[in-house]
RNA sequence: UGCGGGGUGGAGCAGUGGCAGCUCGCCAGGCCCAUAACCUGGAGGUCGGCCGUUCAAAUCGGCCCCCCGCAACCA
């Protein structure tokens, strides 16, 4: 099976911040997950270059829109590396190749009637430079900059939502498009309300230009969202595109729903193309209650949480403390919990005194037997309901699932107590602790995928996590290994 | 105001009619192979309020109070 994965295209105007990060290790713990479970799988990910917040933030530092983007772009490539991304493409929608994919279906929207000239009526902040909707009618002030803003009416080009209204709205209450499931009916009211969507500017001057007389540019959101088409060949690399297309899951932030479950499936739908299967909207991080923001200075930087804990952690953290959806609070306290009594305590302290029995009661050598039946039977139980939390989409259920094992093993050595002299069945106990502990390691591999390959190399496993993938999981475990020196691979944080 | 989601032991949550559960924290004990780790047991809640339906309600209905989200381009 293929499996299509997209982030959104991230914004170059600033530096990534925790937020960033979340998105894209979900959907880069989903996509590893598939992988070994062995699909054929496309992941993109990129950076949204063009817009009017650009041209700003490039003229405070002086420089081109293009450097800026140039820079940041490579920020972001610079900070997925360190994360352990495993991207199959990085699209910049500067690309030449994007642009002129967006021009082509701007182009063909036109022609179809899916875009028409208009009057675009409303307010224009000329200090932002830019539409924006008031608050309050009453006030008329920019939502962003505070100051009074204009009532404008000027002729620009318009998508044609009011068309497939219908369509998508019972596609949207038919499907499992819109998740999770308590935003379908938010979304609905959105969809309903939503007036036809003005796609061109006339005083932005970094963006595509438009294919139109009057010189105007693609908003940039339409720009964006089209790099899930471009990004596998839309138009340009047909074997590609239809190989992946339509996408099976595309993350997002809730802010960003409205383009991605309104105006996103409208231009699939005026394009004729299939829809993708979810679109799924994961909540803020907040610290304290507050939302994080630039604004208030309280943003957290992923890089200072990886040079303390390092990569894997902070992974973890992320999708292990909040259901996937739903806000979730950042703390040091909890980030510090959440690292020394899953990953330290349970986990680590697992490998780490199972190797260490190895080495002193086997002469450093798994012994060679068959899994228990029980072990066996709950690992396969265990599987399947991880599998099961995978498909849902949720990380922190389908961790716990795997903890189920990692807990039982601690509790079954404590119960059979192979230190022990009396202890008859030595031999077999750790066989099977190991046994479990491979188990283990591929399933929290999509989620911790360098710590798991070096406890994978600690204890000699053949191959790596990745190339077995989950198949592994219905074989016995080849003993008679030879195990590598003990290590600790998370060490406690005081 | 409209639409939506919530209010459950110290904290965070699960639980859509039948003895109120989980994780963390706290207390006590066990074990001692291990990263002061692991295991076991315990204390702690009249499930926001009032009224009602029912043999039986955290769970259904009504009214009220409080918090939050979306209606407004922050992952």
């Amino acid at each position: 099976m293929k499996f299509y994965i997209t982030t959104p295209l991230y914004y170059v105007n600033d530096k990534p911040h925790i937020g960033h990060s979340y998105t894209t290790v979900a959907a880069d713990a989903l996509a590893r997950f598939r992988r070994m479970s062995g699909d054929d799988v496309f992941f993109l990910t990129g950076t949204d270059e063009h817009g009017q917040k650009m041209l700003e933030a490039a003229r405070n530092r002086e420089m081109l829109p293009r450097q800026l983007a140039d820079i940041n772009s490579e920020v972001f490539k610079g900070l997925w590396k360190d994360l352990g991304i495993s991207y199959d493409r990085f699209i910049r929608t500067t690309e030449p190749r994007h642009e002129e994919v967006v021009r082509k279906v701007f182009a063909k929207l036109l022609e179809n009637g899916d875009l028409y000239r208009g009057e675009y009526r409303g307010y224009y902040c000329t200090p932002c430079e830019a539409y924006v909707q008031p608050g309050d009618e009453s006030e008329c002030v920019c939502p962003d900059c505070k100051r009074k803003v204009n009532e404008i009416s000027e002729p620009s080009y318009l998508l044609n939502i009011s068309r497939y209204r219908e369509r998508l709205a019972k596609h949207i209450s038919e499907s499992s498009f819109v998740k999770p499931d308590f935003r379908k009916n938010e979304v609905l009211n959105m969809l309903a309300g939503m007036p036809d969507l003005c796609v061109t500017r006339k005083n932005v001057d970094w963006g595509i230009p438009s294919p139109t007389p009057e010189g105007y540019n693609i908003y940039v959101w339409i720009d964006a969202l089209l790099n899930y088409l471009s990004g596998i060949g839309y138009l340009s690399d047909n074997a590609l595109f239809e190989k992946y297309w339509p996408a099976n899951v595309q993350f997002i932030g809730k802010d960003i729903i409205k383009f991605h479950d309104i105006i996103w499936p409208v231009i699939l739908l005026a394009l004729g193309l299939p829809l993708p299967g979810k679109i799924f909207a994961h909540g803020w991080w907040t610290v304290g209650k507050d939302k994080m923001s630039k604004s208030k200075g309280n943003a957290i930087d992923p890089r200072s949480l990886m040079e303390e804990y390092g990569r894997d952690p902070f992974r973890f953290f992320l999708l292990r403390e909040v259901p996937f959806g739903l806000d979730g609070e950042y703390s040091e306290e909890s980030f510090k919990k959440r690292y020394n009594s899953d990953l330290v305590n349970d986990f680590g302290n697992l490998v780490n005194r199972s190797l260490n029995l190895i080495e002193t009661r086997m002469g450093g050598v798994i012994p060679d037997r068959s899994p228990s039946e029980e072990l066996a039977g709950l690992t396969a139980r265990t599987f399947d309901a991880y599998s099961r939390k995978m498909d849902e989409v949720a990380f922190s259920e389908a961790i716990e699932e795997a903890w189920k094992l990692v807990v039982h093993l601690n509790k079954f050595l404590d119960s059979s107590a192979p230190w022990r002299e009396e202890c008859l069945n030595r031999e077999q106990v750790l066989y099977d602790v190991m046994y479990g502990i491979r188990n283990v390691l591929l399933m929290m591999s999509p989620f911790i995928p360098s710590s798991v390959l070096a406890m994978w190399k600690m204890l000699a496993f053949p191959a790596s996590p990745e190339e077995e993938g989950f198949d592994l999981l219905k074989k016995k475990l080849d003993g008679g290994i030879r195990t590598n020196r003990r290590e600790i691979i998370f060490a406690r944080k005081k």
